[in-house]
DNA sequence: AATGAATGAGACTTCATTCAT
DNA sequence: TATGAATGAAGTCTCATTCAT
C-alpha cells in the first residue's frame, strides 16, 4: 500500500485498459504498458504486485463502473417492461461508448486463466442477489410478466444478444444507432416475456 | 508439395484443438502440441507455416464441421419456425457435445489477434450467402414471419443467447438438458418472430 | 531427458563449476555461464530444469568425485591409524588440487538456500552408513583406539582442521606441501585417538 | 559528517545482522532491512555508502565483539593448557549463544565477494600480533608445550573443529551441551599439544 | 521427409540506489 | 536531515522457430 500518487495509479490502469483491450493480455508487455503510462517499469510493481493482480484490479474497477452505468436512471415505479428496456439500453450504450472496457471484459471472461472461476463465483453469489438490478426484475412480484425459466436461461436470452451485437459493432460490421439499440432491447424483452397469444 | 501424410496433419490439428481449448493459445507450446500429436516439432512446421497459420487453419476446419452440423436434417418443406428451431437446436447440441470446438471458437473470436478481421470478412461474404441456412430463412418468402430488422440484429437475437448459455454450461453453472435447449430455441424464436398480439 | 550430447552437458557443468566457485551462485548469471560453455542460454535449460537443479546436479557430481578420491588406495588390512591418515591425506590432497571443487562445496554447504537441509539429510543418513569410509573406522572393532565421543564431535575433530587449513591455502596464506599435510593428518589423529599417558 | 543518531546506526546494523544471517546477503533487500530497522531506505545510505559497505562494517563490529568475548576471564597466570581450553570454550560458547553472529561470519568468510582478501589482510597482520590471545599462547615461553608447527596449521587444528561442530549445531544435528564443549576443547588441545608417549 | 536439439529474443519480476520533497 | 516513491539494469526462464542430421 505505497501509492501516494493516485494519478500514477490511474495512469497505469488506463494504459493497461488500452493495451490489454487492443493487444490482449499476452501481447501487452509490462514494459510497453509502463511506457504508455509514462512510468518506469519498476513503478508498476509498486502499485500492483503482479501482472495478474493488475488484471484483476482493472476488472474490479471496470465492473464497478459498468454496474453503476446499468442502473442509472432506472425508476422502480415503472413497469417491469420499461425497467427492463431501460437496463438493457443502459448496458448497451455504456459498452458501445466504452469499447476498451467492452473488449477487456470479453477477454477477461474468456481467458482460460482459471478466471472463469471468478465469474462462476460472481454469478453464483449474485444469482439471488437483490442488489443485482436484473435479478430484482426477474424475481419480484412482476415475475408473472416474465417466462418461468431457469435464471441462467433468462440471463442468456436477455444478455446474449447484447453482447453478440456489440461484438459485431466493435468489428465494424454494424453501426449501432439509437433506433437499433431500442429494437435490440425489444427483442430481448420479447424473448423473455410471457405472452397471451400463440 | 507438403503433406504426404494426411493422418499426420489430422493428428496435429486434433492435438492443437485439444491443447488450445484447454490451455489457451499462449499456454500451448508447439513442443507440447507436437508431443501430443506424436510428431516431431519440426514436422508441425512442414504442415503449417506458423503457429498463427495453424490456428487459422484449425478455425476453418472447425467452422466447416459446425456448418455441416447445423443444417443436418433440416427440411426446407417445414414451416419457417420449425426450421429455425431445428437449426438452433442443431447448433446448440453440436457445441454442447463438442466442448473443445466451442472453447476454441470462443477463444478464436475473442483473441485480439486481428482475427476479428477474418470473421468480419466471413460475415460480410455470407450475409447474402444463400448457402447460409439462416440467411435463407431470414430472406426467403417466409420472411414475413420474421421481424423486419437489420440482419446483424437478427443474428444477435438468434445466436447470442445460444452462445451465452453454452458458456455457462461449459463453466458448469447449468446442466443443459433437452428441455432447456428447447426453451432456449423458443426464446430465440420469440425474439425474432413477428407477433400478432401486443 | 533430451541431451544426446554428453559433451555439451559436461561443458555446462564445467562452466558452472568455474563461475560458481569464482563468483558465487548469485553473481554467476545463466547468460555468462552459457557463454563460457559456448552454448545458447536456452540450451542450458534443456539439460537442467533450473539454476537450482544445475547447482544440485553439480553438487552430486563433485561429491561423487570427492568420495572416490577419498578411499583411493586405502587398505583395510592396515592399522586404524594408518587408514585414518590415508583418508585424511586423500581428502586434503584432492581438495587442494581441485580448488574449484573445494570452493563450490564450501559455498554449497554454507548457502542459506535451505540447502543445509540437504546436508543434514545426508549426514543423518550416512551417520551409520558403513559405506562411508570414516564411519567404518569410527565404528569397527578398532574403535577402542579412538575416543569414545559422539560422532559429530569426531567428525568435527577429524575434518574441521582440514577444511580450515584448506581455506587458508586457497586464500594464499599458506603453501600446503606434503609435509604440512602429514602434520595436519597427525594432528587430526591426535585429536581423536585414545592415548595411554596423560 | 554523517551519523548524528547513533541509535539509528545501531538499529540498522542489528537489522542487517538478523536479515543477513537468516536470509543471506542476496535475499535481504535494503528495503526490508530498512523496514526492520524502522528507518527510511534513504537513511540507510546516509550511514553506509553501500550495501557492501554495510556488510563490511557489520563484519568489523561482529569481529570486535567476538574478540572481546574470547579473552573474557582468561588468566595469564594459569597454565598454557588451561588458558587454551578457556579460550576455546569462550569462543565456542559465544558463537553458540550468538547464532546470528555465527551465521553472518560464516557467510562473510565464504562469500566469494573478494572478501577473502580482507580476511587475508587481517590474518597477516595479526599473525604476529601479540594482542591476539591465541598468538600469545602459541609464541610465548610456554611454546614448548605446543607442537612446533606453522601457525596456520595450529590455527586449523585449534579452530577448525570448533567451527565445524558449531555448523552442525546450528543445523540442528547436535545439541551442544557443556560436556560436549569441554570434550571439544580437549580434542583441540590434544591436536596441538606436545606429548611424551607415542 | 522427419526429427528434435539448439537458439536467442523477449517476458516478467526484483532490488540497489537516487533524489525531490 | 530523513524519507520513500521512482527507476531501470539485470536476472531467470519460456518458447516459436530453425537447421543439421
Amino acid at each position: 500500500m505505497p501509492s501516494i500518487d493516485e494519478n500514477k495509479r490511474k495512469a497505469i490502469l488506463k494504459a493497461a485498459l488500452e493495451l490489454f483491450s487492443e493487444y490482449g493480455f499476452h501481447n501487452a508487455p509490462m514494459a510497453r504498458l509502463a511506457d504508455q503510462a509514462n512510468v518506469g517499469v519498476g513503478s508498476v510493481y509498486r502499485y500492483f504486485k503482479d501482472k495478474n493482480t493488475l488484471i484483476e484490479t482493472l476488472y474490479e474497477e471496470v465492473d464497478e463502473a459498468l454496474q453503476m452505468a446499468i442502473i442509472d436512471g432506472v425508476d422502480p415505479t415503472h413497469s417491469t417492461r420499461k425497467q427492463f428496456l431501460h437496463l438493457i439500453i443502459n448496458l448497451t450504450c455504456f459498452l458501445k461508448d466504452h469499447p476498451h472496457e467492452f473488449k477487456f471484459l470479453e477477454q477477461y471472461y474468456h481467458s482460460p486463466f482459471g478466471i472463469e472461476k471468478k465469474r462462476e463465483k460472481l454469478l453464483l453469489e449474485k444469482i439471488s442477489d437483490r442488489q443485482n438490478p436484473f435479478m430484482k426484475l426477474f424475481f419480484e412480484g412482476s415475475r408473472k410478466e416474465i417466462k418461468s425459466l431457469p435464471v441462467p436461461l433468462l440471463h442468456a436470452l436477455a444478455f446474449g444478444p447484447v453482447l453478440f451485437l456489440l461484438r459485431d459493432a466493435m468489428a465494424g460490421l454494424v453501426k449501432l444507432d439509437e433506433a437499433m439499440i431500442i429494437q435490440l432491447a425489444d427483442g430481448c424483452w420479447d424473448a423473455i416475456r410471457n405472452r397471451v397469444d400463440s
